[in-house]
DNA sequence: TGTACATCAGTGAACGCGCGTTCACTGATGTAC
DNA sequence: TGTACATCAGTGAACGCGCGTTCACTGATGTAC
């Protein structure tokens, strides 16, 4: 490495490296064949070497995690803060149409925070968890907003004691004031937006089953929001 | 195997032990984890044995595959068949009942189906189709009927001109009648079906977020079938 | 009913490959005086 | 500005483990006459 770097530098410019192979890893070998050995290979470097840069490959993938949902977490606050406040259920949306654009984009990288847990890997808590909340915070955000300001049903079915408990520990965990009905709904929308994003992106449609999945997607989400919004 | 057993029961025998174990083993190793010399080590067999039944570990991998299809749909069917066919919402609320029971029952065997896909396998269309299908074709049929019977909302939205193609060649693959709404609509209940199954399956709502995940799923279901029923 | 032959189950060794992680080490880069 | 010392990057070997798959083989089970 004899070059006009200094090591500050070179220690980005590696880390970098070390992680962008590890992205591309992720998309050719799925999250349990992430390999520092192999990344190492790549780098062009003796595989003891990454360990200057990286913990272990558990801290790898909690870096790659984090990152992961960051990144989505970032196209989404852009999608919709290009929106004005007022209309909420275009917010919300733009919301579900950046996740799919980031999801098809890199479908391994959302597997890697929708799909299967990894064998043998528990994400540590305390890293992964704010960003980890991000997506489905937004979304209770704006349902919340749209509530406040008189967008959604008033005909949302009333949930269950059960149900109504759940949702008094989220409006605490999450600062969110909107009733229970509104909340659950929420996690609706987002279990709808996951599972239609990963039916896509995990391949489940088959080869040719739907010509024009972005259409589809928007006429999933829209006929779920049509049971929110007003 | 100095035993009383015939040459055909002992390979059944064996047989069912290898996918008891791949099952087994799905769980505790994930699907890129599936391992035919660690499943020759826990029958007490040299690995080379294990080739007498089974082609090769990706076969294996299919074996499983078509097997877990088949579970979850035999479920839903019988879950669904248990209710009146006149009580179309009630057959479909089971129908997702069932699945999500199943699903949380191994949750390793949902990510086989719902999950991340398996790098490097590539599940063959042929064996797999036809029972991947199972769980949208009965969405597909119970809407279909449930629209045929009036059950459906007239005030479904109108999808554009590209889900309308897309929803013109399902009608052919599945022999189903009902209008591209409905047919847009069963897609978007499969999604929400598949999300918030995933979700809790996948341990995403954390450890203790919510203490009635049962009632959650409930309410998530019933909400999108508001949508859909009239 | 008994014998000869074919089929099958399981063995053990081998090929060629992968992995994470540790450790003592050389040599270059940076820092303090 | 130059020298002495500390820090860091990268090496190479090693430990101990995993995998799928093939192949020639022994010995038992089944089948046909």
């Amino acid at each position: 490495m004899a070059t006009g770097r200094s090591r500050a530098e070179n220690r980005a410019m590696m880390t970098d490296e070390i992680r962008r192979l590890g992205r591309e890893h992720l998309a050719t070998h799925g999250a349990a064949g992430l390999s520092l050995r192999a990344i190492a290979r790549e780098m062009g470097v003796v595989s003891s070497a990454v360990y200057r840069y990286v913990p272990s490959r558990d801290d790898l993938l909690t870096m790659l995690l984090v990152e992961a949902y960051n990144d989505v977490g970032d196209a989404i606050d852009a999608a919709v803060s290009a929106i004005e406040p007022s209309r909420r259920r275009e917010r919300v949306l733009a919301a579900a149409e950046a996740a799919r654009d980031w999801a098809l984009d890199d479908p391994a990288r959302w597997a890697l925070l929708y799909g299967s847990p990894v064998p043998g890997y528990a994400a540590p808590g305390e890293e992964t968890m704010v960003p980890g909340t991000r997506i489905p915070a937004l979304l209770l955000r704006e349902c919340a907003a749209a509530h406040a300001e008189g967008l959604i049903r008033d005909d949302l079915p009333t949930p269950t004691t059960g149900v109504a408990g759940d949702m008094a520990a989220i409006r605490d965990e999450f600062g969110i004031d909107a009733p229970d009905a509104v909340l659950a709904a929420s996690t609706t929308l987002w279990a709808a937006l996951v599972g239609a994003i990963s039916l896509e992106a995990f391949g489940q449609y088959g080869k040719d089953t739907f010509a024009h999945p972005a259409e589809l997607f928007r006429s999933q989400i829209e006929l779920t929001l049509s049971s929110l919004f007003a």
